[in-house]
DNA sequence: TCTGGGGTCCTAGGACCC
DNA sequence: TCTGGGGTCCTAGGACCC
C-alpha cells in the first residue's frame, strides 16, 4: 500500500501560519510578479476566485470579500516543505519527495503491525502540532488511487483526513464518484479522447479492457488504466539530479536597452550555474531566450533563442554567464519591449568524471573551481546574490518582479524571524 | 497599467549504421 | 514487375505534472 501526503493549499496554509488571524478567511497567493493567483483557500474559491486567474481581473471579488492576498515566497515555502518531509521521515521508512506540497509513503509491510489509517492519523497529527499544516492524505494500493483516496480525504471532513481505498468495493465506489479529469495523469487532451469514446467516469475508463485501452491509448494512458485497477506501474522515484535546469523571470516593467536585458540574463545564468553546482553537476549547453510581451497586440511582437555549447562542460558561474551574454548579443534587436528572459541550461551530466578536450585552452580549471567554491560559501552564509557579478547590476532595476505583498523569510533570515 | 515558473516522459520520424 | 532486414541515436513536439 502507498500512502499519499498532500498538504491543503499549502502555499496559502504556510501564510496563515504566521498570520493567524487569517483563519477561515479568503487567503490568495499569486505567481511571480504578482500576476496570477496559484494557490487558494476554499474561502477564497467560495468568493469566485479560480487558480490561474490574473489579479488585475479580479480585484473587484478581492476588494469586495477582503480577500488577502500575498505575494509569492518560494524560499519560504520551500523552508516549511523540508520541514513537513523531515517529520514524515521519522515517521515512516520509505518517503518521496514528489513535489513541494506532496510527499509518497510506501507502506509496504507496516500492515503486518499497524492499522494503516491510524497510522495515518497519528503522522497528520504528528504534522498539525509542529508545523500546524493541515494534510490530506490517501492511502491505496497504487499511486493513482492514493491521489484519489486523499482528494476524498480533503473533501469530506468525516474521514477526519485520511481516506483508505483497501476494498474492491471501495475502490468501485471511489472511482464511480470521482470526476474525470481530476485523475493524475489524465490532462485536457485524454480527457477530450476519453469524452469522445463516451467515458464519463474513471469506473467507466477501468472497465475497458485492457486490449481496447492499449488499442487507443499509449503507454501513459495504459499505465492510468492498470493503476485504477489496482495495478501498481508508476515509479515516481526521486529525481534527485535535474536533467535541465531553467531560470526565467517575466519583468515587472518591459525593458528595451541591451544593458538591462544583460544584466537579467546574468542574474539567471548566476542562478542556473548555482543550482548546477549545488546538484554536483556540469552542463554542456547554455540557452538564452527573450520574448516581448504576447498581451500587448499593439506592440511590435519578437521572441527569439539562442544556444551555446562548452568544448568542455562546466559549471562556472564566469564561463556560463559570459557564454550566455553572447547568446543574448546575438538575439538582441533594438526598439523592442521586452517582458521576459530566460536561462537553460541543457546536456547535464556529473562534474565527474569530466570529459576533457584535446583543443581546450583553459588552463584555470582548478582555480576557477577554488573561486566557485568561495563564492557558494559566501552566499550559502550571507544570503542568495550577496557575492555576484557587476554585470547583473547592484540597484532595483526595471527588469525585477514585483512582490508588493511579499512575507518574510520567517524560517531561513535570522533578521526576518517572527516577533512574538 | 496589470496575464507565472520549472520540470519529466513519451513518441514519431529522420538520419544514420551494417 | 521487381526494390531487405535489423538496428541505434537524436530531436522536436506533445502531453502531462506541480
Amino acid at each position: 500500500m502507498y500512502a499519499l501526503i498532500d498538504c491543503n493549499s499549502f502555499f496559502c496554509s504556510v501564510e496563515k501560519v504566521f498570520h493567524p488571524g487569517l483563519e477561515g478567511k479568503p487567503v490568495v497567493v499569486l505567481s511571480n510578479n504578482d500576476g496570477c493567483i496559484v494557490a487558494l483557500t476554499p474561502e477564497a474559491k467560495a468568493c469566485g476566485l479560480h487558480r490561474g486567474d490574473p489579479i488585475f481581473k479580479v480585484e473587484g471579488i478581492v476588494n469586495h470579500f477582503g480577500v488577502h492576498v500575498f505575494s509569492t515566497n518560494m524560499q519560504l515555502y520551500a523552508a516549511m516543505s523540508s520541514r513537513i518531509t523531515s517529520i514524515l521521515r521519522k515517521s515512516v521508512l520509505h518517503v518521496e519527495n514528489y513535489s513541494i506540497d506532496e510527499s509518497f509513503c510506501d507502506l509496504q509491510g507496516y500492515e503486518r503491525n499497524y492499522n494503516l489509517t491510524e497510522l495515518m492519523w497519528n503522522v497528520r497529527e504528528r504534522i498539525r502540532l509542529c508545523t500546524d499544516i493541515p494534510v490530506s492524505v490517501g492511502v491505496a494500493p497504487t499511486k493513482t488511487l492514493a491521489k484519489i483516496g486523499s482528494k476524498f480525504a480533503k473533501k469530506y471532513s468525516g474521514y477526519k483526513g485520511v481516506c483508505t481505498i483497501d476494498t474492491e468495493e471501495k475502490r468501485r465506489k471511489a472511482l464511480e464518484l470521482f470526476s474525470l479529469e481530476d485523475v493524475w495523469g489524465i490532462g485536457r487532451k485524454t480527457l477530450e479522447k476519453l469524452c469522445y469514446y463516451g467515458i464519463g467516469s474513471p469506473l467507466a475508463f477501468a472497465e475497458k479492457s485492457e486490449s481496447w485501452v492499449k488499442g487507443h491509448f499509449t503507454k501513459p494512458g495504459v499505465q492510468t488504466w492498470l493503476e485504477l485497477n489496482g495495478i501498481p506501474c508508476i515509479d515516481t522515484t526521486e529525481v534527485a539530479i535535474n536533467k535541465t535546469i531553467c531560470t526565467s523571470r517575466s519583468f515587472g516593467d518591459m525593458v528595451s536597452e541591451l544593458p538591462a536585458l544583460r544584466a537579467s540574463v546574468a542574474s539567471f545564468a548566476g542562478s542556473c550555474a548555482n543550482k548546477l553546482r549545488s546538484q554536483g553537476s556540469v552542463c554542456g549547453t547554455v540557452t538564452v531566450f527573450i520574448s516581448s510581451n504576447r498581451f500587448r497586440e499593439d506592440l511590435p511582437q519578437y521572441s527569439n533563442a539562442a544556444s551555446y555549447s562548452f568544448l568542455v562542460s562546466t559549471s562556472d558561474t564566469l564561463e556560463i554567464t559570459e557564454a550566455a551574454l553572447h547568446c543574448l548579443a546575438d538575439i538582441y534587436v533594438p526598439n523592442i519591449k521586452y517582458k521576459k528572459s530566460g536561462v537553460i541550461l541543457t546536456e547535464i551530466t556529473p562534474e565527474a568524471p569530466l570529459q576533457l578536450h584535446l583543443f581546450d585552452t583553459n588552463t584555470r580549471r582548478k582555480e576557477r573551481k577554488e573561486l566557485m567554491r568561495v563564492l557558494d560559501g559566501i552566499n550559502h552564509r550571507y544570503g542568495v546574490k550577496t557575492l555576484r557579478l557587476a554585470v547583473e547590476g547592484t540597484s532595483r532595476q526595471a527588469w525585477h518582479v514585483k512582490c508588493e505583498h511579499r512575507s518574510p523569510n520567517y524560517l531561513t533570515n535570522i533578521d526576518e524571524i517572527l516577533t512574538v
